[in-house]
DNA sequence: TGATATTACGAGCAGTTGCTCGTATTTTTA
DNA sequence: TAAAAATACGAGCAACTGCTCGTAATATCA
């Protein structure tokens, strides 16, 4: 039905060289603009070979579909965010003050989403197909997985199914804010900064509080 | 330059029959659902014609064109929104305890939400035009301004700017939030609706103390 | 009853979409 | 060197987009 029954989605793995490697790193930040720019679904194929100075037949010769370049896409922004933040979250969850852990936590991600407007304009995309939704699955489950961690340390006493309310919760809340963060100018951006981190410090010191 | 430069975006007014307004009735319904699945770049006005059992030519005597279909239907949604939580939003915002204050206020618009699911997706959808998201506009003030007289009168020593912060960052957690409010089983919604309500009380608490 | 305005249809247009394919160039392999 | 593979191009296709327009049915008004 879908072409491969045998080998699911694996591609027949052709010897890259170099050039070819360039080249698709070229596609993908071209991706990376006309997706933040146009959003998923009026982001056409077209514009992003030209974007990135190929014609649409090169495209197509490192990529199957547009959807695979979103998941590509996606695929890349999470390596950086886990290569980015694998460090930031390794802190001694039990120890550490609340207001020190949101710091340590909430300052590399909120870098990294400034930094790469595309990843959260396409994490928020909701004309997507369901295929590349679950695609953006390992990106949300990386913070969650780890923030879950955290909060298993620090609460030990919560039920783990509250602990994975609180942790889901905290993720949506800052999700929310998001947007804030991401439109905040370079001036406003600490005092938006200090509120979404109090908003979330109020709520984790009742969530995760004992009894 | 956009037609009618006289009378600015005003139509030319001809008088609708019953049967006509039915019609464009039938159409935002239409519009309503295909918007809600598709998204709305990918919904194609061809497809709410049919899904309204109408011709394109039909849909275009009472529309003049994709964008307006979504600037009535976001019209028709604030005006049943304004309607359904006119009430609910007077309420004696200094006296009332803040549980019960978030309860009058977030109760009704959960339950408009979740009966009106094409509202939630239309209003995130980044997808849109500009001019679709000036049409946005007064549903997002419509509570901005009606949390913000809340809080006048809660905490009547807060400065006016912080007061708006407070309602931005206030109204962005509960928008964060309604994904997960959205996704709920009806077994689920109490409890995600109490986490949601004690993450909005921690917040406020603190954020409207006095000094 | 006409006369007029409103509602309704649907084939089809100009433009765009994702994508293909024949062909040409460059690099690696032997 | 010559053969094979990888990279590159871009005209163009089938499908779809928002939308038009000639025409016909239905309702209101005189």
């Amino acid at each position: 039905m879908t072409g491969d029954t045998a080998s699911d989605t694996a591609k027949p793995a052709r010897k890259r060289q170099a050039r070819g490697e360039k080249r698709m790193h070229e596609l993908l930040d071209a991706a990376a603009e006309v997706f933040a720019t146009h959003g998923y679904a009026k982001a056409s194929t077209n514009a992003i070979a030209a974007a990135a100075g190929a014609s649409p037949g090169t495209l197509y010769q490192f990529f199957r579909g547009k959807q695979e370049i979103a998941e590509a896409l996606m695929a890349r922004y999470v390596a950086r965010l886990d290569a980015a933040h694998g460090a930031a979250f390794v802190v001694d969850g039990a120890a550490l003050p609340l207001a020190d852990l949101l710091d340590r936590v909430l300052d590399p991600i909120i870098a990294f989403d400034r930094a790469n407007p595309g990843f959260h304009t396409l994490l928020a995309d909701p004309g997507i197909t369901p295929e590349l939704a679950q695609a953006k699955r390992p990106a949300q489950d990386l913070i969650f997985q780890r923030l879950d961690g955290i909060f298993a340390d620090r609460a030990p006493h919560l039920p783990a199914d509250e602990r994975r309310l609180t942790a889901a919760v905290a993720i949506h809340m800052f999700r929310g804010l998001l947007p804030m963060i991401m439109a905040a100018s370079e001036r406003e951006l600490p005092t938006v900064t200090r509120e979404a981190k109090q908003a979330l410090h109020a709520y984790l010191a009742v969530a995760l509080k004992e009894s």
